[in-house]
Formats: C-alpha cells, structure tokens, sequence
DNA sequence: AATGAATGAGCATTCATTCAT
DNA sequence: GATGAATGAATGCTCATTCAT
C-alpha cells in the first residue's frame, strides 16, 4: 500500500545503526554489527534500505535539534532573556543527551562524509536562523544590546555543544559537569562578559 | 645519531597520513594509500612505524597548540586584555588553518578511538590550564571580572575551534568568515557580554 | 535444525583444512589453500568458522582417538591380555592410519601451539586414564605383574604411535612394518620383557 | 683463508635460530627475529647463510644424539644390562633436555619438511645401529632374551623420547616426572615385561 | 662485514553487497 | 519478508629476500 512499508523495522534498524555508529564510528557500525543487535540476518536490512548511507542518511535526517528549537522559541518569547536563554541551553543540552549518538555521527563523520556534511550543514542553518531572530527580536525590544546576532548565535550554542561533546562523549575529567548551575553560569558569562565593570563606567 | 634515524622519511610518512586522514577520517588513511602517496610499497611504512597508531599517534602528538600558547602567554602578559585575547585567538585560528589535518582528525577521531581520544584530552587541559592561569592573572590584577575560568576558557576556544571547523572545514556558507574583524566581533563579545544595561551605556 | 547448520560444509572444511595441515603444517594450511581446494572463495569459510583456529580445534577435536579406546575397553574386558593388547594396539595403528592428518598436526603444531597443545594433553590424559583402569583391573585379577601402569600405559601407546609416525609418516626405511606380525613381537616384548632368566627357560 | 668465515658468528646465529625456532617453530623463527636476538640486522645474516633453510639445515645436522651414544656404548659395554640401558637412558634424557631445541624443531618440522624428514630420520638410523649392536652382542652372551632387536631398540628410544617431550616440553601435568626414579622403573618394566607368572616367581 | 631501506607476495580477517530460496 | 550462502575487494600486517652503501 505504500511504498515505505513497516516503518516499526525500519526504525528499529535506524536506532541500532546509531547506537552502533556512536560507540564505533560510522566505519564501525557494520551492517553485520546492526543485523546482529536487531536479531535478524544481513540481508535482511538490504530488504529495507537500498545501502548502509541511505540507512544513515535517513537516521540522522529525522532526529536533528531544529524542530525541538522550532516550538521552543515561541513559549519563551515573553520571558526574560536570562531566563530564555537558560531555557533553550537547558533544552539544547537535553536533546544531546538523549541524541549523543546522532551528534556524535554527525560531528565526526561530516568531516570526511559529503553528504552527512551537507546535512549537519543544513540542520546547523536552520537552528541558527530560529535563534538569531529571537535574539533580533530582543535587541529590537531593547533588552538586548545591538550585538553582531551571528557570532552570538554560533557561540552559544557552539559553546554548550562544545562542553557536553568533551565532557559527555570524551568524558574529559577536568572540565566541569554539564548540570544546571554550569548552564546558568555559562549565560550569565555570555550575558554580562568578562570584563571588569568599573571600566566600563 | 639518534636511535630514530632518518626523521625526513618518518615525516613524510606523517604528513602523507594527516592528509589523507583529513579528508577520509582514519579509517579511510588506509596504509596503502598512505604509502601509494608516498611512492613506497606497504611494506615500507612498517620499517619505520610499529604498527599505523604509532604512526598517527606520533603525528597527532607533534602537532598540538600547546606548544604554541605556552609561549605566547608569556608575550602577552602586558597588554591588555582585550589586546590579549585577541592575539590568543588570531594565532589559535591560524594554527588551526595551518593544521587543519590535525585537528579534523583529532576531532572526529577522539569521539571513538580511545587512544586519540586521550591523547585529545591532554592536549586539550594543557591548553586550558595555561588558559586559566593567563584569566587568574588578569581577575587578580583587577582587569577582568571575578567570573569562572574554567568555563570562560571552555568559551573561548569552543568558539574559535568551532566557527573554524564548522566554515572552512565544514564550509558552512552561512556562517561568517574567520577573519580579524570576526575574532574582535567575538572578543568583544565576549567582554561586554550580551546584556542591555546602563553598564554599558 | 540446529543452531551449527548445513555440517555437510563444515566437515568439507575441516577434511581439507586437515589434508592440507598434513602436507603443509598449521601454517602452511592457509585459509586461501582450504578454500581453493573446497571450490569456494576465503570469505565463505568465514561464515562457517569464527576463524582459523576454531576450524582446526573442531577438526582435531572430532578426531581423537579417546572415543574408540572407551567402546574397545568394554569389548576386550574378557579376553586374555595379549590378545587384549593386541586388539588395542590394531585399533590404535588403524586410527593412526586412517587419521594420520590429525595427529601430524596434533604431534607437530602441540609443540607451539598452546591450544593444539592443551588439546593433544587432554585427548592423552583421556587414552591414558581409560587404559590405565583397564590394566590396573588386570592386576587386581592377577593376570597382571603390579607394575606401575602410568608409565606401561605411556610406553604402550609411545611406542605404537612413534613407529606409526616414523614409519609410514616419516618413510625411515630402516625400521620395521607396522604389520600384526610388528604388533605381536611388540606385545610379547612388552609382557616378557627383555631379561634372559630360567625364568623364561 | 676458509669458504665458511667467522664460524662464531655464524654459530650464534644457528644457537638463537634453535631457541627461536623451539618455542615459536619453524615459521615462527622469522629471520628477523633471529637477528634481534643476536644484535644485527636482517641483511647481516644473509652474509652468512645462502637462505633460511640453510640455516636450519646446518643448525640441525650439528646437534645430534648418535655421537654422544657412539662413545657411551663402549663405556657401559662390561656393565649388568640393567645398568647399562640405565645409563644409556640417562644420557639420552640429559640430551633431550640441554638440546630440547633441536629435538621439538625436528619432531616438529620433519612431518612436513621433506628435508629435515631425512635429516631425522638419518640420524634415527645411526643411533638404532649402535644401540641394537650393543643388544645383540647382549643377546649373544646370554645376558637377554632373543629378542627382536629392532623393535626393542625403537621402544627403549621411543618411550624416553616421547615421555621427555610430553612432559617437559608439552607440560602434560598427568604424567610422571622424568628423573632416576623413572627411569629406573621404565627400565625395569622393560626387562621384566608386564605379565603375571608363575615364570616371575 | 654490516646496515637499513625497500620490495612483493602472502596471510588472516572483515565488509558491503547480492541473490536464490 | 527473511535467510543463509557466497563473493571479491580491501585492510593491517608480516616475511624472506635483495641490494646499494
């Protein structure tokens, strides 16, 4: 009846294949590998997905961060920008912890793989574009000063993937954990800067 | 002269992988490919290298930016901070640019080779503890605000290692370039802070 | 069926496997010889057999003489020693015979090779035992002299197996046939002795 | 002044080639790991010796046991049988145990080297000549049964031979130790046979 | 005499993919 | 839908041997 039949195998498939992709790389995760955690034999993934990157391909497309940011931005359009700011960093971070896999494929493999590339790119753009008019908005509203909105953008949330990658992923142990008082550290930092106010008097 | 003659040919060896590493990860730097780049057999590389992770591993090893900071906090000591930061940042960018091999690899590696992994760690607290004491310096000579520096050090080179793989490995086209104007953009940034405030007015 | 399907393939292995190692050794006996002479590609032996190793402990492990010795020992209980003896000894020099492979590689790999050589221990603990309580039962009857029946039992099959292997493996001309005439001369040898006395007046 | 110069040199290289060659066999002997024990590289033993098998073959042929048994059957010739096979079999386990090297590599190769097959089996020969002169001039004097002499020769050298290599070098922990007591027994039942008689009493 | 660099063939093993059943 | 068998190419690595120096 449809040309994508029994999606529940096809997911299952797909979860595996980023569960295995995480721990083992994109080259690790074998399609061997993937029959064997889904209890079922090689050639039977070939039934449902014409090679391993359309398997991947399809994977990565459907757990990406945009349209958890989509909603996100509305309901915290009225809050003060601490607390919004706070709200989507403690969100961001949610999703990656729950997503590491899918981050962790994308960080490592868009760097030698085109087409994963192009589509971190992409996923990239779109969070990017839902940020930077939240942020335009608040300077608009004067609650923000008139900052270059696209570098802001990119350090924020470059600045909490960041820190979950090697902390979480690397498990670097002298950085300090990914827990709400670092978030709300990390805000205020990037709200009030660095620099010693009496200078700025 | 040493009981690790002949460095020309090791390097070649080196620099042969980080290339090819960089553009198929390094499972793609296959041996062969490496000595085909080369103009060796197979066989040769062996003569030199144990076994291809002591061949990375001595390759990712000699290539960090430690080196390279722990001179320059000495230089910079005397400025001032934003001055400071910016020439941190200028020569951070431009030893990525120089060995974006390097830290493609080490980036993407690091997320499922233990060895890398830790060899990435390393490096990485090197640079934040020499980071660290610069900001420690700066806070108790009363040019900086008493904030957290483990996490403001985390803040600056995410953001620089981030915008930097993500535009000119990644080519995001969206994304601003790296250039001076962008480094102070986001310095100032950084200082300042986001906020609206009679702070800075 | 069960869960180590289609034996009819295995088996073909492991026989080649076991012809080649006569002629060529463990080593020699490459994955690529045992496939070109079973008509299939390398691959496929791999979807039969974890690896070489495991190929070859089934093989040997299926071929041991242990099984034969336990159904001989109940046959012969009644007989007269010699002709107990004797019927062991045919036994033994016919599984020699028919399974000269195996125990050229079990006589030649054991030596180091540890899990050949664990193997080869167990299947001679097994002999030894099963016809140590045979002729410790011919004592108790007093058909037998109380001698020390670990060292008669090593000696027995020491020196069958090693006239077998020098003989009809190793081609020395100068050495006897391993016929039932060389069989029975051994067997008085071995229940006479050598001492000229009155005794055997 | 010679065609075969430095004869230190090239013994040094036959020594470490047997103690290699013991533990690892024949293939395992690399050519290169022969030249790590000793100190030099690769190419330097090619200075010596045409290939590997040149090698082996004259490591081999140097280090038998008929020499030390041509002396030691004039020695014992006026002694009790029973004492002279003792210190035959003595003399032969000391052998064993200080060239265990040369033994394990030629019961280990000459299964399938047609060219150290020979060379054992040569050397086979010649000790199964002397030792069976010496039983025959035994028989003669009335001191031993009209035995067949070359049976009993192969299961005197056969027994110590195998017990040797199946406890000290196989380390099967079932059998007996190899020491005076042992052979002191092994001989007994040799002479004695097994059999229950009124004959023994 | 010795070195060290190089080679080419070979090895065990793995993998994505195909396909008849 | 699913299986199991098969393939062919590739991978990291090893080895005996050669040879200019």
């Amino acid at each position: 009846m449809s040309d994508r039949p029994n999606t529940d195998r096809r997911d299952m498939f797909k979860a595996a294949a980023m569960e295995i992709a995480c721990q083992r790389g994109y080259d690790g995760a074998t399609i061997k590998r993937i029959a064997e955690k889904c209890g079922v034999t090689v050639g039977s993934i070939y039934h449902y997905f014409e090679n391993k990157e359309e398997l991947f391909r399809e994977a990565l497309q459907e757990r990406t961060f945009a349209a958890v940011l989509e909603k996100l931005v509305d309901e915290i359009e009225d809050l003060p920008i601490e607390e919004g700011l706070f709200q989507v960093a403690v969100r961001f971070v949610s999703v990656l912890r729950e997503r590491i896999n899918l981050f962790s494929i994308l960080a490592a493999e868009s760097l030698h793989n085109t087409e994963i590339g192009s589509l971190f790119s992409d996923v990239s753009r779109r969070n990017s574009e839902l940020m930077k008019s939240y942020l335009d908005g608040k300077i608009a509203a004067g609650q923000l000063a008139p900052i270059h909105t696209g570098i802001a953008v990119q350090m924020f949330f470059g600045h909490f993937f960041n820190a979950f990658l090697h902390k979480e992923r690397l498990h670097m142990q002298h950085l300090p954990e990914i827990n709400d008082e670092f978030i709300h550290q990390s805000i205020r930092l990037i709200l009030n800067g660095w620099r010693q106010e009496d200078i700025h008097a």
